[in-house]
DNA sequence: GCCAAAAATGACCGGCCGGTCAGAAATCAC
DNA sequence: GTGATTTCTGACCGGCCGGTCATTTTTGGC
């Protein structure tokens, strides 16, 4: 009967990879450094990854299916959410009952997206700035892009029904949102401790509610008469972008 | 007599050292592809600089002084306008002449600052996505940090005085300025063509305008008299946090 | 054309480090 | 203790690339 592989190897190598990484990034973290911190040899690394890429790309992979699930879950109950009927001008206006509930819907997602962040701070850490020149280059950039041109999308839509403020490019809305979320997540990756994250969701969506909706008096239309008479039209006009539907 | 160097050969392997560190990061960047790119042998690019990293070290320097040389205007020109009297909570409140008149010298400032993102793309994108494990490795994040520091500072103390909404963490509002900075920086680093940086400029302080002023009952309080009776008073007013004054 | 000086060349050097693999060590059933 | 199997080791290999430097080439004054 054979030898057994140590029990705990595995993990100690991964952990020991992820904070190298980390650290110095793809390139700076070296595979002797790596098992030296779990009290292996070089050679030894190699009978679990094929490669430290390979390694890293394995996390990476794990991060990107956490956060599409992120994205998916947003996507879901936003959806299941108006399916129920629109949000209407009205209901920004006055800040309605309604309307609350489904910026309390966007808060939770937020604050699980930063939860994702904050798990996975080392390799965020190395997508962000370290990734430049490798394989990983616009791995994390494209999601970034992707995410400020949906709501950049959304807020250029409800810019076309009147219901939010039209001196705004859309894709200078989209990259506000989602540029703070870039910047909240680098301060994840450097931080010991783990800050309060739902304060953070609630502080962005107040700040993104306030900043992006139309000047006061867009709302002396009488919009209350309008939704009332047209139900196809109060399908037109939709939620609100989602502006702090970022990543 | 000797023969002369090249006349242009040094500001060729400048601009070729650009091209490849833009693209490939400051590791990726190969000595050989850089002066193949001008047509010289790889010794000759230790004729005119003493490292690879050098060169880029000088390029960064270069940078930092057209980053500081944005922060000090804006300090003076800012610090001038104060200079004739604080801005009250009810120039805010009514949008004042002379509080557009701030606005616009913000405003004015921050295209400044995205010209020199633009005319130094190359080496942000570096320092943004390729610094990590390099001796260069804080150099922009931190000036991001201290930016949104200061800006949050300045909201903080606003908020002291009543005249900022409070239900927003200083340092959430700093972020949010700075990380679209940040965010649109890096999509500079991307851009073959020159975008309207003024045009960018102007929707940011928009955005950041309305979304930090205080809920509308603030208001209803008697600032214009409080305003008139006590100087010493109109002084703890200030101007706004400066919301736009990004890096 | 000659000469001196400097630019320019590119083969070479040596450090770095990911990855390899022959041999050593450990494990467990018998 | 033996034997088979697997884990583990660390010296070694080889590619990469920044930097070096002996040699070649170029330049300009005389």
């Amino acid at each position: 009967m054979a030898r057994r592989p140590a029990p705990l190897s595995r993990a100690a190598l991964i952990d020991a990879a992820r904070v190298e990484l980390g650290r110095r990034g793809l390139r700076g973290a070296r595979v002797e450094d790596i098992t030296a911190a779990c009290g292996l040899s070089k050679g030894a690394f190699y009978l679990h990854f094929p490669s430290k890429e390979s390694l890293f790309g394995a996390l990476v992979r794990r991060f990107e299916r956490a956060l599409d699930a992120c994205f998916k879950s947003r996507r879901t109950r936003t959806e299941a959410f108006l399916a129920e009927g629109p949000i209407t001008p009205r209901d920004v206006e006055q800040v309605s009952p309604r309307y609350k509930l489904l910026l309390e819907l966007e808060e939770g997602e937020d604050e699980r997206t930063l939860e994702v962040m904050w798990e996975y701070r080392d390799v965020v850490a190395v997508l962000i700035s370290g990734a430049q020149g490798t394989p990983f280059e616009g791995t994390l950039w494209k999601a970034v892009e992707r995410e400020a041109a949906r709501v950049a999308n959304e807020f250029r839509a409800q810019q076309a029904q009147g219901i939010c403020r039209t001196d705004v490019p859309p894709e200078v809305f989209g990259a506000m949102m989602v540029g703070t979320y870039l910047l909240l997540a680098h301060r994840l990756c450097r931080m010991r401790a783990k800050p309060d994250l739902r304060s953070w969701a609630r502080s962005l969506q107040a700040l993104a509610h306030q900043g992006s909706i139309p000047p006061p008096s867009t709302f002396s239309i009488p919009v209350g008469t309008k939704s009332k008479s047209a139900p196809s039209k109060a399908r037109r006009t939709q939620t609100r972008p989602s502006p702090r539907s970022s990543p």
